[in-house]
DNA sequence: AATGAATGAGCCTTCATTCAT
DNA sequence: TATGAATGAAGGCTCATTCAT
């Protein structure tokens, strides 16, 4: 006997909410058509969930770690800044592609100024999180250039998702020369002479 | 006698209406409540507006036209494009300060996959085409390298509208700063014979 | 100065109401419309009427007034009675095919069970009254047969009221033959040895 | 256990609904009021019917129905013109007398000029489809005389329909002479040769 | 007389949620 | 667990009527 016999129900009302979400947005997603459109009577939904809200927020924490368990994938610590960067870039903006409704929900819900919203905000975001551990000022000790955090995040991260969103896919090349214009804006300026970006003096500026 | 005698219940409606969404979504912006902060009764605002949609449409042509009239302020198609973009770009992120709560509202009309969108588009983004008009890649006689519009748009207009809307306010200092990052970005690879893309003397411009 | 300076306003509220009813049922007739094809403010309508009900009550008025001014034309009371029934009968079914609209109003103020009913009913009714009047059984001294006035009634200008209403048009060959058909139904049975129906002696009573 | 365990809400509601329509009108019959009499919240209608509307039509259906099956009660082909006229004649009297209410809503729903309105129309009727197969001219095969079909139906069961709807009754012995009287207006005209309409021999069948 | 903006009760309908089964 | 009828508070909108001009 496996594990899981029954991913089922739950799962079934989340893809539902998902889908019509999508589909017709925050409004106009009845638990009507949830109940129908996943097969589970209105009544027993209340068994899994304790309100509709209930289900956009437990359908959020799971793209949340959905978004959390891609986007990091391939990273280690080890891995130099540029690199880092690079992979993460790359991963978000296939993630994004490849999760677009989700993506797409995700935005709502936080543009949709959610009561139900997790009130913590960004602060929990882990790609963001590790992104501040990680990439750093050259003052702070890192090999990024001194705009602040925020212009940093948005520089990269803010970029590639929305870039993501556009209708028409990049090139793989495209891609790459965008995320190396990403990465020239972010890095310490070239002040140093030689020095390649990989092997570099740390003690600059 | 003044210019305006009656800036009145229409607008009264449009002002209660945006305040409404921003502060609780387009979801949970009943009439009732349009209907309590505007002043006007239940029924009058149908003198005005055919529907609550056309509220929220009326409301979208308004602030567009409210950008399009900021966002070229001081702009003459005789400045470089270096200038012009860090004009835009300046003039972009000062509007959205003071606008946060209109644009917010943007935010979620494009999100909410609303029917009454205004199917032409951003096509018709007097900003967009603009930017597409002026700037251009090298090759196609412009200033700029050869990554793709979109791509162009998103490194520049895409980061500071996001950029505008996090909570803390940047600098004027660090706002220089990225606008000219923003610039490094897109503008036409050195045009100095050597140098590859990674290892390239510092000296531009 | 002629007599009728201005049938103007009060009648065409009273046009536009009709047609409005006629077209669109009692339900669906809003006051909105009724101002909009009369030409008349939602305002004035209420200088001319109390109220909704008060304009669909005179316009009910002006109808029957309008029936029964046409009902009786040609009629005078030394007709023989079989004469007096074709007479009117034809009347009607000419009266009721030319003016249909007029009449689907009349139809639908009777069956919507109006409040604003006129109470009296059909006691007041001219024609009837007339009818009652002149038409008795020879029991009574009259020349039509025993059964009661309502019978009667029904059998003639019920019939014709009702015939009028056909989409189709009677033949002037039909409409005699038919209204033939109904004097026999109602006029006293022809025990009586002598005289034909057409060339009987007048004198009884 | 009996057969029928729920004919509850459902019926309740075009209880409910008749009870309203006879006694204020379409007009005037809110889903408020037809909730309250009905006993079902305001909710649960629309579990049993689409709309207001609907209901409306479905009442009409339910009448229509009822109406078809008892009309033609007793009624066998075979039965000879006269005989069949004079019983359906009567059937539709009682009937209309016992459930004038019903009639009453039937009456304004025709002439309410429904949208929702049975798009066939009377072609459907099948008591006057039955009528019309069974009943012709002489000259068509049958016993009656050449008046045209819609004057023949005026003249029986237009009359009917009508003389139930007198607030007296009828007795029995009026009721059997005027359907006599009737089937004397639509009977072949006398076989016997000579005499014209107008002069002919009393002496008929 | 006339206008038409304004009112506000009320209409039909929807929908998150509950509860008897 | 599961059902789906039932609830009832809104929701968006209409409309007869009023009233300042």
């Amino acid at each position: 006997m496996p594990t899981k016999t029954k991913p089922s129900k739950r799962d079934a009302i989340l893809d539902a909410t998902l889908d019509l979400i999508v589909e017709r947005g925050f409004h106009d997603a009845p638990m009507s058509l949830i109940s129908e459109r996943s097969g589970a009577s209105a009544g027993v939904i209340y068994h899994y969930f304790d309100s509709k809200e209930a289900i956009i927020h437990a359908l959020y924490e799971r793209l949340h770690t959905l978004k959390r368990s891609h986007l990091l994938a391939g990273y280690t610590p080890e891995m130099e800044a540029r690199e880092a960067l690079l992979l993460i870039w790359t991963n978000m903006y296939h993630f994004f592609r490849k999760h677009s409704r989700e993506m797409r929900f995700l935005k709502q819900y936080e543009h949709a100024g959610f009561e139900c919203s997790p009130e913590k905000g960004d602060e929990t975001d882990p790609i963001r999180l590790e992104m501040e551990r990680r990439f750093r000022s050259r003052s702070k000790g890192g090999e990024l250039n001194e705009l602040p955090p925020e212009v940093i995040f948005e520089l990269t991260f803010g970029v590639v998702e929305r870039l993501a969103q556009q209708p028409k896919k990049l090139s793989s090349e495209d891609l790459r020369k965008t995320a190396e214009k990403v990465w020239e804006a972010i890095r310490a300026d070239d002040t140093a002479p030689p020095a390649s970006n990989l092997h570099r003096q740390p003690g600059k500026r």
